[in-house]
DNA sequence: CCTGGACTGTGTATGTCATACACTCATCTG
DNA sequence: CAGATGAGTGTATGACATACACAGTCCAGG
């Protein structure tokens, strides 16, 4: 048993199950995977400053302090919502030759993800991927990589780049939407293209100007899927290309 | 004077220099740039947590209420930094045809500056840009493209995804770059790989344990600016793609 | 069966935070 | 010079994360 050869950052234990249960005291009258939840439902109706201990203890009828006993603080918890959320396993065969497909398929399902969850975008890095709800993620991404003979660390690369491709069209689809719902007080909000109307200087910002005579910023331009997929195939195109030249360099050296 | 046409949100009247100096009363011994300048200062060196209406106050040596002064809100105070940090005039000439290389100097630079202001990630989006700073660069921005002939609403979406990708670049470089700081306690942190090294269960994640063993994860990717340029690279293909298609439906229609 | 240890949930306390309100004092306009 | 205006302060409120000590609850071993 090579338990405690490397100490792990605390909390992890608990998480990938490598603590026993106990056997004395009473029957836990909460779950870790009951206190996440709450803490996501909460996220997903009131955004993430609704997520504080006392709000979800209250929402799971335990008192805020309860909550300790599961989770080792609110960063904690926050990071467990993450990997709970990401946790869906992606619906991809990664067997066979279409690396192509099937890795789109991995990054659109995250953005997906993260559209539905868009106050993931708000939490802290914290570190790099250490739950297991991350990793399987990972262990997809990597099997679909594996007919393509990158190098491990290529491929390693690469699904950070998708990854990273997924967080950046979540966050333009946040920033688009937002836009149209800008003034949410009085019933007579003016429109974004209204502030800016009032506020461009044309001699200050000429180009700005122009481009809100012409109505430009009126309606935000629409979050198209159609548009999302086609940058997606443009990183895509990136990557195929790193393929080909891998193995180039295979065959040469 | 259209001067109450349209009602602006609170506190951008003064951002924008539209509400008059006062005549009577004391001296301010504050300024508006000089809180926020505290702020960016101890958000770039104790992070965004750090920043907090009472610690501000300390570091100009007043109490914490004689902000709001100033400040409408700790969150108008967050977008001033933010607009402070973006506000830096980008120095490129942007006349002539060369709209591509001059493109992609404008989002270099804005992945520059996120990635010395990092804690600009954490700043939850409030709505699209309304302040002097970040409409400085949407003018830079729209001047570039002027020679596209693209239509405004195009340009203002290209400006956007470029934003967007910035954004995601130095979100990546957080990412890898905290890989690397994992371990903060004691001397002998274990490295990422060891981590995974002891949680990976050859079992259940195959492919992340032999990328685990060949040693992918042990240092963690260099994050490049050459390996950014090249994603650039292919954003503004896609950009290029687009103009090309504009041009050929407006001789075609 | 019983007892002591292990464990769960609670109550209370501390320190921090954002921010509202009422106040004092300085400064300028008339 | 007077009153208005505005700057900075002090104090209060309510929310928050979390430490600590406790009470009740369950189980293993005697």
């Amino acid at each position: 048993m090579s338990d405690v050869d490397v100490p792990l950052p605390s909390g992890y234990e608990l998480l990938w199950g490598l603590r026993e249960r106990p056997r004395r005291g009473p029957k836990p009258g909460l779950s870790v995977e009951g206190i996440v939840q709450a803490a996501i439902d909460l996220a997903d109706a009131e955004g993430l400053a609704a997520v504080s201990m006392s709000r979800v203890a209250a929402k799971l009828g335990f008192t805020p302090m309860a909550l300790y006993r599961y989770v080792e603080s609110k960063d904690h918890l926050l990071s467990l919502m993450v990997d709970t959320v990401v946790r869906a396993p992606p619906p991809i065969d990664p067997v066979g030759p279409q690396w192509r497909p099937a890795l789109e398929t991995w990054t659109w399902d995250q953005v997906t993800v993260l559209n539905q969850h868009p106050w993931i975008l708000q939490i802290p890095i914290t570190g790099p991927p250490l739950t297991p709800g991350q990793m399987r993620w990972i262990e997809q991404g990597l099997r679909i990589l594996s007919v393509t003979g990158l190098p491990e660390s290529d491929k390693v690369a690469v699904l950070g780049l998708l990854a990273s491709f997924a967080l950046s069209e979540a966050r333009l689809a946040v920033d688009l939407s937002s836009a149209a719902v800008r003034g949410d007080t009085q019933g007579t909000a003016p429109s974004y293209g209204d502030l800016l109307r009032r506020l461009i200087d044309p001699q200050r910002f000429p180009a700005v100007h122009t481009s809100v005579v012409a109505g430009a910023w009126d309606e935000p331009p629409e979050y198209t899927d159609e548009d999302a997929k086609f940058r997606l195939h443009r990183v895509l195109d990136g990557v195929e290309m790193l393929v080909e030249r891998r193995a180039r360099e295979a065959s040469a050296g």
